[in-house]
DNA sequence: CCTTTTTCCTATATGTTTGCTATGATAACA
DNA sequence: TGTTATCATAGCAAACATATAGGAAAAAGG
């Protein structure tokens, strides 16, 4: 049961890009160094979140991404659901295509949606206002 | 971010077990055949149930499969980890040698274990006797 | 013994996903 | 025209998921 890392990567650059924030466009370059991840593969996630309408992008010089609403304004969730899709644990409790048909004679059916919920609940509960807050205090945690 | 077939043909091998308890060793064909799922395919996966001690085995003829301890004294989260492993959403934050080293700098660690305590916590608050209840539920909500 | 029923062990196959890397086109600006 | 970016797409090795297959070993009944 894992995140694979687009969505760990896509969580990464959404908090670098609000404290990195100074009005402009970031280039995606700066945030691959600081983040210590290839370029080349974060420029393979990050449509995901401009498709998503979670960042604007702009080409050329001096640009780069930008957020499109104030951290408190994001939750964890929309943005992991952004690049991993939709967070159910198993295929056959979601909607059609994918649904089981056997799912009255199923024992485990409500025990999946109610873990569902559960995992969902947690992800929007968290704003990426919230993810820089724990940040800062694990910073000032190391300082001596 | 999905549960694997293991884990969850384990679970319902498990409620199958219980729901058909009569004091002796069930087959695992006749559970095969219950659960629709072929027999060679849950050979492989009920060694990780007895090896966890959560299942014990018996041989030959009249031989088969048994609880080690009654329904509500199992949960969820231990059969589904006995076939899972760790439910850790991402291996950096678990133990050595999976430990990121990067953790204080890391901006959503916190974040990720908080997520970890959340999975844990409502896959142990789920007992094998209420996935028998849920069961039973559905059964009935089925008849007319 | 021999047969049947079962668990147990291990090997193989096949398809999908993950996690990158690589190449180049297109846009914007100086 | 050069530089700095995004954007689009292809390729690829390794791991994982989901089985299937063949046969050994144990237990009991006849």
């Amino acid at each position: 049961m894992k995140i694979s890392t687009k969505g760990r990567y896509a969580l990464r650059m959404m908090v670098d890009l609000a404290e990195h924030d100074n009005g402009g466009y970031i280039p995606l370059k700066d945030i691959a160094e600081r983040q210590d991840i290839t370029l080349k593969y974060l420029e393979q996630i990050i449509p995901q979140l401009t498709k998503s309408g979670l960042v604007r992008s702009y080409r050329g010089n001096n640009g780069g991404y930008q957020l499109t609403r104030r951290p408190e304004e994001y939750t964890a969730g929309e943005i992991i659901r952004a690049l991993e899709g939709s967070l159910a644990p198993i295929a056959c409790i979601e909607d059609e295509p994918n649904r089981c048909p056997r799912q009255k004679e199923c024992s485990t059916v409500k025990f999946w949606k109610g873990f569902w919920d559960v995992v969902n609940e947690y992800m929007d509960s968290v704003t990426l206002a919230d993810l820089i807050a724990d940040h800062q205090e694990g910073q000032d945690a190391g300082a001596v």
